[in-house]
DNA sequence: GATACAATTCGATAATTGGCGAATTATAGA
DNA sequence: TCTATAATTCGCCAATTATCGAATTGTATC
């Protein structure tokens, strides 16, 4: 059962455009910080704390890997609020030109492994 | 197609909590407004704000009666999108005791007819 | 018409939230 | 052990939003 204060955990992580974006980003494979960060103009700060936002709602996991941190969508083992929220909002936004130049951004660095993404980032 | 913005007017208007339990109650009649002030312990005004968020977002319906307004949530024949947002929340945070209370307190003055309801509100 | 009143709109204010840069943490490699 | 660096946390500021009271709108009744 999911309280009111859980539900609106969700609801206000829902309610910020880059978070939605990141999660449609999400929504076909798991992404290093380093390559969201890419697509977004944003302070790697404030992209933490989005990420963070959605983690703590439950939106997202995350796995850590040497100094890397990889994110994805929550799974099917997740909540039954939090799946329907994901299907829900993947299935209502994917169309969005938006997502589709985000998702074409990303398909420019996703070959990359993440170490030569970050050296490019650090060279900046 | 909903795009990104149609998305978040979506879910901006059910990151409150109040607007969940407005949602909540109307979730099984329609409501006049008379009837939702008596449940919160709002201002008239931030209600009716309230109302016109969730309006504008496609969630809930309207109807003009005299004097009264009635709310109710939106119906079968509105975009997936939203029955499916409704459906979810809804399905969601019933069972939460805040909402609970909310219905009880409904139940004391739903017997009354609007008229009668407004009576008493402006006679305090 | 004039009055009463349900509901909304408007303007101001307080609380919340998004954003950044600096400092911190944690890990890899020299 | 020391350095470099991916990511996060923290402190502050700007933008947004929830709330209220006052003014306005629209409808019913006298």
């Amino acid at each position: 059962m999911v309280f009111l204060k859980n539900l609106l955990n969700i609801t206000k992580a829902l309610a910020d455009e880059n978070r939605i974006r990141i999660l449609l980003l999400l929504k076909d494979q798991e992404l290093c910080v380093c390559q969201i960060l890419e697509v977004f103009d944003l302070a790697p700060s404030t992209v933490s704390k989005h990420l963070s936002i959605l983690y703590q709602a439950g939106l997202i996991d995350s796995r850590k890997c040497g100094r890397w941190v990889y994110y994805r969508l929550a799974g099917a083992e997740s909540p039954r609020e939090i799946t329907d929220a994901l299907a829900w909002v993947t299935a209502s936004a994917e169309d969005d030109p938006q997502a589709k130049a985000d998702r074409e951004q990303l398909s420019k660095i996703i070959c990359l492994p993440p170490e030569e993404l970050c050296k490019l980032q650090a060279a900046r």
